[in-house]
RNA sequence: GCCCGGGUGGCGGAAUGGUAUACGCAACAGACUUAAAAUCUGUGCUCCGUAAGGAAGUGUGGGUUCGAGUCCCACCCCGGGCACCA
């Protein structure tokens, strides 16, 4: 049933449909049907406190016009949103106010659900996820366990930002300007126990699938840039003191081992100590203290200044015996390669600059050019001044000069990567706890005669005051593991999380057969399945939760497996995704891996998770700045629909540009757009509200124009909708609405027929006014309507006359003209005349339809 | 420094190698109105010209082509990302 809307009241109309497709589970995803499926998703957001942004309604309203599309194209579409719940604003809001982050995290959830779904978009709502929600991550931990059992986890010391003022792990983004951001006080580096994830496993597939995939370019090399894969080879030099074993190097360059002049180890590399001759050892020490005391960020800031100290020892090349200096500086990383490299400056600008600085010899074994004779040389060209290799192409002297060394066992040939293990687990409290408890070797031997199947070949294991700790999982069957109750959300003060705390939680006699627990401060439970041990207190990162939820969304509610393999194989992976580029690499790339491990498990049938991807631009600000929460420039998107309404704040948003181009926000410009579906309303309707008399049924009406017009839109717009360039879909509707308006009268038929392809970005006046012109049904359910290809042919067309390139005339002709009668006409066009007078004619060029260019001399 | 984008009217932008500036905003003029708003009609979007018309023109310089905003080379500028990765 419409409103009675006499004019446009959006404010009636759009809660009026809102609530109508609620009513009628319009946009509920059929799960047993013969239908074709279409799977679009967006990035599901953070509900943050301060609501939406005008950001998300615009990769939103994409996805929703294609959503609509595709249902009207008769698929059956998946639609859902989510929320990405866990995170830091609520743990500090916990910390803050001492309330449970849960309820924070449920009321922002109340308000961006609200602000969503007064924006009319089709999502099946019976789909709803949050990562927060027990039933959620009861299978984010069953995912873990399953890496975890596949090895693919494992516990090591790394360093993480530590704040000794507030005593506390602090994220990047918790620190400005080397300060925290709460307090501004000192910060350093720490290491400290953490769960560590081997994504660089699936190093080379990550990499290589890269190109089964239907993703923009840019982001696609961010991955490859990230992932990082460099072949070279691992190079053995002997130290000249014999007693410390051989010296490991990584070099992409072999060829340029004739120009080696000196060798870099990291101020971390465990051979410093030893090598280190007396008189060096202070100078050396004071270094390291230095670079230690340094973050990332400083020794990133120091790039253009290097420094370094001389351990006072030598290493013996392999390929020519040369006797060469043993340095220490913090520009090489323990983190990549061996943290050791052989250094050439004449070829590196690292360490030309470096060698330069304290004058250590250069020597060039790779013929320059001759435009670039300039060191350091980095192009490609012969070997120089290389021995036996004198005069080999670069790359050929790789290959033999590794080989040669590798009959010596002096060389391996190698492949590195830049891409490091994924360091999954944070001391916070708000985060899916790890379903991990840890024994002792003695109960963890009993315990797995128990458990074979759900651990790990090769126990996972950490030492810490000379005590090992096995780590147990729980059994699948004990999920969730739940979030105790804390005292307090303060973080335990010597690096823990506030789970630390929580003795009866922590310290427990556990059920390995179970995985029931009992407080430790309780006598121990009689039989032998009970052994004493202590929960991890590390939870997930945020990354976890978001790096399965669209698997999750093809089954939600089920409670027997994160989703059902008949769900898996009729929905599989998303068709689209949309959503912004500052997800390119990490949450892109995490759900990669997890998606593959489930792959390799046989869990999923598709190797990658997301097939087409593709980002919207950011809005920006009136005057072309970002819109910060900061400089208080935000648009809400409540204002706009107070005041215009969510059609038009949708096509507005469509309108701005291409989808994928930043944009500056008009206010200004909203009011073109709402114009448009307000013309749109008074063609329909007369002032009253009634049909307006203009409409007609009687379909002869209709210039041929106007149907020539109408069928051009229907192609262009839905063209326009697979391609996601909506901006030009949205202008060819206004074209064709100007021309309604222009037209003594429309048929009723035609003005249906523009309302269906209106209504995926209106789709609120689409219905309104759909209803109020007699349509059968919501529109939503009546196809997308075809166009007669043979409508769109003319049988006379403008030609353009061209001289020598120059546009100079043109004549409306019948299509097909042939090419002399073509020239003839030209050369009788008043226009063309003058600038052929005179001239030789040397050449015609005829495109039929379109042009006729005539080159003269 | 490297890697990605991008530079077109006053503004957002459009243009399979084929009429540059579609569509919209803003501006100006006119109609309607007592008036305003809304709506409608029209105008131009640089330069010369009263006009008809002509010339120039898509960051700069060159090239390929009958024809270049579009392809190639070099450069300038703006935005974003990454960064001592051996």
């Amino acid at each position: 049933m419409a409103t009675k809307s006499k004019d446009y009241n959006f404010l009636e109309i759009e809660p009026h449909w809102q609530s109508f497709w609620d009513k009628n589970h319009s946009f509920r995803a059929e799960s047993s049907t013969t239908k074709p499926k279409y799977y679009v998703l967006d990035m599901f957001p953070y509900p943050s406190g301060s609501g939406l942004h005008i950001g998300h309604p615009e990769g939103y309203t994409a996805t929703d016009i294609v959503a609509r599309y595709k249902r009207a194209q008769g698929f059956n579409v998946l639609h859902p949103m989510g929320w990405d719940a866990f995170g830091l604003p609520a743990e500090q809001h916990a910390v803050k106010t001492g309330t449970h982050p849960s309820s924070n995290t449920q009321n922002n959830i109340v308000n961006i659900k609200r602000q969503i779904k007064a924006l009319g978009f089709s999502y099946d709502w019976e789909r709803e996820i949050d990562t927060t929600d027990p039933k959620y991550f009861r299978w984010t931990q069953w995912i873990f366990l399953q890496l975890f059992k596949k090895g693919l986890a494992y516990v090591d010391k790394r360093p993480v930002w530590w704040c000794p003022e507030l005593r506390t792990v602090l994220a990047n983004e918790e620190i400005v300007d080397g300060k925290s951001e709460v307090g501004g006080f000192p910060v350093e580096r720490r290491n400290l126990r953490q769960w560590v994830l081997r994504i660089t496993a699936y190093a080379d597939r990550l990499l290589a699938d890269l190109k089964d995939v239907d993703w923009p370019d840019s982001t696609k090399r961010m991955q490859e840039a990230w992932i990082g894969r460099s072949e070279g080879a691992e190079v053995q030099f002997d130290l000249e003191d014999k007693s410390h074993g051989p010296l490991k190097i990584f070099t992409t360059r072999p060829d340029t081992l004739y120009g080696c002049t000196y060798m870099v180890l990291a101020p971390e590399h465990p051979l410093v100590d030893p090598l280190t001759t007396p008189g060096q050892k202070s100078a050396i020490d004071a270094y390291r203290k230095k670079a230690a005391g340094k973050s990332d960020l400083e020794r990133t800031d120091l790039a253009k200044d290097k420094s370094g100290v001389f351990t006072g020892a030598y290493a013996i090349n392999p390929i020519n015996g040369a006797r060469v200096p043993i340095w220490v500086a913090d520009y090489v990383l323990m983190g990549y390669g061996t943290g050791a490299i052989m250094a050439v400056p004449a070829h590196d600008d690292r360490d030309y600059e470096f060698a330069q600085h304290y004058s250590l010899p250069i020597v060039q074994v790779i013929a320059a050019s001759e435009a670039e004779t300039k060191l350091p040389y980095t192009g490609d060209g012969k070997l120089v001044h290389s021995g036996p290799y004198t005069g080999l192409d670069w790359p050929e002297a790789k290959k033999r000069i590794t080989a040669d060394l590798a009959t010596k066992g002096a060389a391996k040939a190698t492949v590195n990567f830049k891409l490091r293990d994924w360091l999954f687990s944070r001391q916070r409290y708000w985060g899916e706890p790890f379903p991990i408890v840890w024994l002792n070797a003695a109960d963890y031997a009993r315990a797995i005669a128990k458990r074979t199947g759900d651990v790990p070949a090769t126990p996972v294991t950490f030492t810490s005051e000379g005590v090992t700790h096995y780590a147990l999982p729980l059994p699948p069957s004990a999920l969730p593991l739940e979030l105790p109750d804390v005292q307090s959300y303060l973080p335990s003060g010597n690096g823990e999380s506030p789970l630390a705390n929580e003795t009866s939680w922590l310290e427990i006699w556990f059920n390995v057969d179970t995985g029931a627990a009992v407080p430790a401060s309780n006598p121990c439970p009689a039989g032998d399945v009970w052994v004493r041990g202590r929960r991890e207190t590390n939870t997930m990162p945020q990354w976890a939760g978001s790096c399965w939820y669209y698997l999750r969304f093809t089954d939600p509610k089920n409670s027997q497996a994160f989703a059902s393999q008949e769900a898996l194989k009729y929905w599989g992976v998303p068709d689209l995704y949309i959503g912004g580029a500052e997800h390119a690499v990490l949450h892109l790339l995490y759900a990669r891996f997890w998606h593959k491990v489930l792959f390799d498990l046989g869990e999923v049938p598709q190797s990658e998770p997301f097939t087409k991807l593709f980002h919207q631009g950011m809005i920006l600000g009136e005057d072309g700045e970002k819109m910060s929460k900061s400089s208080g420039k935000g648009v809400t998107p409540d204002a706009v629909i107070a005041s215009h309404g969510t059609d038009t704040l949708r096509l507005y948003l469509m309108f701005l540009g291409p989808l994928e181009a930043q944009k500056p926000w008009n206010p200004q410009g909203i009011e073109g757009v709402h114009r448009f579906l307000q013309k749109i309303w008074r063609e329909c309707l007369d002032v009253e509200g009634a049909v307006n008399p203009k409409v007609s049924d009687d379909p002869s009406v209709d210039s041929t124009e106007l149907i020539k017009l109408l069928h051009e839109t229907i192609k262009k717009v839905g063209e326009n909708i697979e391609t996601l360039r909506f901006n030009t879909a949205i202008s060819q509707m206004m074209i064709f609405s100007n021309a309604v308006q222009k037209a003594p009268a429309v048929s009723r038929a035609t003005m249906l027929t523009f309302l269906q392809v209106l209504a995926p970005f209106a789709p609120h006046i689409a219905e309104e006014l759909w209803e109020r012109l007699g349509g059968a049904g919501s529109i939503l359910r009546a196809p997308w309507p075809k166009y007669d290809a043979s409508k769109l042919v003319n049988d006379s067309v403008k030609l353009v006359f061209q001289v020598n390139g120059k546009h100079r005339g043109d004549q409306l002709v019948p299509i097909n003209l042939p090419q002399d009668e073509a020239l003839a006409l030209a050369r009788g066009n008043a226009k063309v005349m003058p600038h052929l007078e005179g001239k030789t004619l040397k050449r015609v060029i005829y495109v039929p339809g379109r042009i006729l260019n005539i080159v003269v001399e």
